[in-house]
DNA sequence: ACCTGAACACCGTTCAAGT
DNA sequence: ACCTGAACACCGTTCAAGT
């Protein structure tokens, strides 16, 4: 169901640090994380395991590029077309390009924010493997190319938000975690009809968490029964708006009391 | 470094589930994620790889076992003594216990959530491999045990927080999903010392990263290098709770902004 | 400079056999 | 019911040899 282009059958052109992170990826989103074998990866690319460690250190370099690729793509706004214009326009399920297009509109600080942490909500759904690369790089190497991308596309929003600039590292931090957290508890969604049965679709795993959770045991999780219900019909993408805009309302609330006319709220419907 | 109690010649004395979790752990923490294999948990337990999978079915589910045992004591408040009295009394460097004991002061619901927040954060410093496991666990299965563990410790407090019902399952999962994303990227703190080399300490890792933010190219990290610096000095678990206070002030703000006299705000230095 | 492919050490897991 | 330990299939990585 993922991309139909190119078979085994290119013994030819030669292979690069590039075509071997393309075909990582791939393999990846088709066969998961323990799809992603040097032997896989020799078939499909028709070469024997010396020849990828010449272009390649070793795994764990391996997927280093492929989750830096990944997130590239992901964050870098402003270059594909066909892409979510703006977080206002809600539509349901995953999108379809690698790259949040900042076509047309030119948004707000909270907009730019808002189709960043979208862009890479829908990357970890697409490939649900970054959530735990992510967790895996980001608390690794800090010094890697990952996390000053990610670090740097939001920063920049929250440089043209009034807040003072001693503020700047701890409330972007803020919001990057934020997202993290989010967008990698939801890497299930992106699993969802890949791993789950055939027949199973959304509804019906949303409906059989939340009647585990109602399942819970009552003196132990009072809470989590009680809001057990809520579980059932929500939108993942309408959540993590949410919750963007709860760190963005503290921000504001936190920066700029006195001053000006406090954010844009998203449009409630 | 860790603990120096129980070596390996203990032949005597039963095989089990909870014996071999344990082990497990310590593993985990001594040698990392690598260092849990079947081999050396058979040889630290004095037993054969058999013995262990009549325990346990798989290494999945034995990762899984590890997990929410170190969750549970992380998130259960109330038990032992020792721990963060209160998050206002700051001090740095990770604790001792392994559970965050709520001793005498009746805490704000907020106070609470920073206490359960600490808690889950100090144990991901102490036990790096939770960061990966964790955005396994949950991205994998939410209806293990693990996520509504977590989601019941900050529920409560979130239910005694005067936010309307309906709020409650968002709001909730906002803060948790802010917690695991910086606790998650914070893990590397843990890693400080043991696999730094000797010499390097905290303030000289800060000191490199700051440098190679620095380092970074200027047209396409601007950002990035401008905040570098404010990386050296700064305290992981103030700006942890910084974060944490960011979305409660949003909370606040967004769902009683005519009401009481909206939360209690830190003490600051 | 780039690629081949056999070989090595190690891993998770199984299972007939013991007690 | 619980444990033993040899065996199996598979993995990441190396390296002498080719072009």
């Amino acid at each position: 169901m993922a991309t139909r282009t190119r078979r085994s059958q290119r013994r030819t052109d030669a292979l690069s640090r590039e075509r071997i992170v393309e075909a990582a990826v791939e393999l990846l989103d088709t066969a998961g994380e323990s799809g992603l074998t040097f032997r896989a990866l020799t078939e499909r690319l028709a070469t024997g395991p010396g020849a990828i460690y010449w272009h390649v250190a070793n795994k764990d370099e391996l997927l280093a590029a492929a989750t830096d690729a990944v997130v590239t793509a992901a964050v870098t706004v402003g270059s594909a077309a066909g892409a979510p214009q703006s977080p206002s326009d809600r539509s349901d399920g995953p999108h379809e390009s690698d790259g949040p297009g900042e076509s047309g509109t030119p948004a707000s600080p909270q907009d730019g924010i808002r189709v960043v942490a979208l862009g890479l909500f829908d990357a970890i759904v697409r490939h649900p493997w970054l959530a735990t690369q992510l967790a895996t790089q980001l608390s690794r190497s800090p010094w890697g190319t990952v996390t000053p991308r990610i670090f740097e596309s939001i920063g920049q929003r929250v440089r043209a938000l009034d807040v003072p600039e001693s503020s700047w590292f701890t409330v972007t931090s803020a919001l990057v975690h934020y997202v993290l957290g989010a967008a990698g508890q939801n890497a299930v969604n992106g699993a969802i009809g890949r791993a789950l049965p055939p027949g199973v679709d959304r509804a019906g795993f949303l409906d059989s968490v939340s009647t585990a959770w109602e399942e819970l045991d009552p003196d132990e999780f009072p809470f989590t029964r009680a809001v057990a219900d809520q579980v059932r019909g929500h939108d993942d993408r309408e959540q993590f708006l949410d919750g963007i805009d709860l760190v963005l309302a503290g921000i504001t609330a936190t920066h700029n009391r006195q001053d000006g006319p406090d954010s844009t709220p998203r449009a409630q419907e």
